[in-house]
DNA sequence: TTCATAACTGTATATTTATTCTTTGCGAAC
DNA sequence: GTTCGCAAAGAATAAATATACAGTTATGAA
């Protein structure tokens, strides 16, 4: 159990942040990792993840998350996670703002991988996000202005 | 070509409206309508629409529309295209607000399918929305009404 | 028109993914 | 320790899906 937890992390991992698009090309991934495992039991943890395969923009397949939430939760007791080298992110499109929310818009099935970089960052100024395929909302936290906003996603999203 | 437009059409009606698992199923489908295709084909048209095969609530298998971006451009020359034949979306159940959030509640499994129409609208009142299961948040634009709201969502969901 | 090119499709097949069946591993209760 | 119960995983295979290739049809330019 140790390790299949483990391996779901590392999966929800490389999903985040590279363009995987065939189990095989993720299996291959993982044994860098160490794990070992075959394409069955990939297929589960695929499943079990509600990882979906979609057709990104240049019409190449892509494994993508469906639920970058529940990452978060899922680091029991204060595990201490590397946060993903500082990289740029690309498929941003827009972002707009109502209220204490941001709405930022991306290129098809970014969204995910965009809201994964936000929450790893753990910004003061933003206490949550949600994605769905293209698509990024934002809880802003109090007296915080969509200037600050802006300044820190900047450090993912240059051309913000 | 006249004859793949309106089987691209009839292929976003059935998958909003029914629960689609294979593309066999699909298929099926569409010969009732009296589409004569192979499996082929359909595996290029569901390519073509961004559809994604997802893990629905109880683990079975969906296909389900994603986002219409590469389709409005796909039209040629500015084509005039109704982004989706005006019809009523089923599964809404309730609406309730928020702040400048508000959160509609569907029958299981309807959720995507309504903010895709919601989205296809592309109305200024609304600036993004976000699906799961069953329930769909919205952002409203500032400075917008409920009733606003609810008069263009009305367009979409008759007995809102 | 005629030619060139691009779009569309089916057939056959390769590739990819899901699942059945079986075995293994692991913890709890005895 | 042993046994029970069950999650986890592999091997083999079924099922599902994508694509190479070829043929056809539409589209557009000259």
């Amino acid at each position: 159990m140790k390790v299949k937890n483990s391996r779901l992390d590392a999966i929800r991992l490389i999903l985040s942040t590279q363009e995987i698009g065939s189990q095989e090309e993720l299996l291959s991934e993982l044994e860098k990792e160490g794990f070992k495992l075959t394409q069955a039991t990939l297929s589960r943890d695929l499943h079990q993840l509600r990882v979906v395969k979609t057709v990104g923009v240049q019409g190449r397949y892509r494994y993508v998350l469906t639920r970058p939430h529940q990452y978060r939760h899922a680091g029991e007791q204060g595990e201490v996670r590397a946060v993903t080298t500082p990289q740029e992110v690309t498929g941003f499109l827009s972002i707009k703002f109502s209220g204490n929310i941001a709405v930022i818009h991306t290129k098809p099935s970014y969204a995910s991988t965009l809201a994964y970089h936000i929450d790893n960052y753990d910004f003061p100024e933003i206490i949550g996000t949600i994605a769905g395929d293209d698509t990024v909302m934002m809880i802003i936290a109090e007296n915080v202005t969509r200037a600050a906003v802006l300044r820190v996603l900047r450090t993912i999203i240059p051309n913000i």
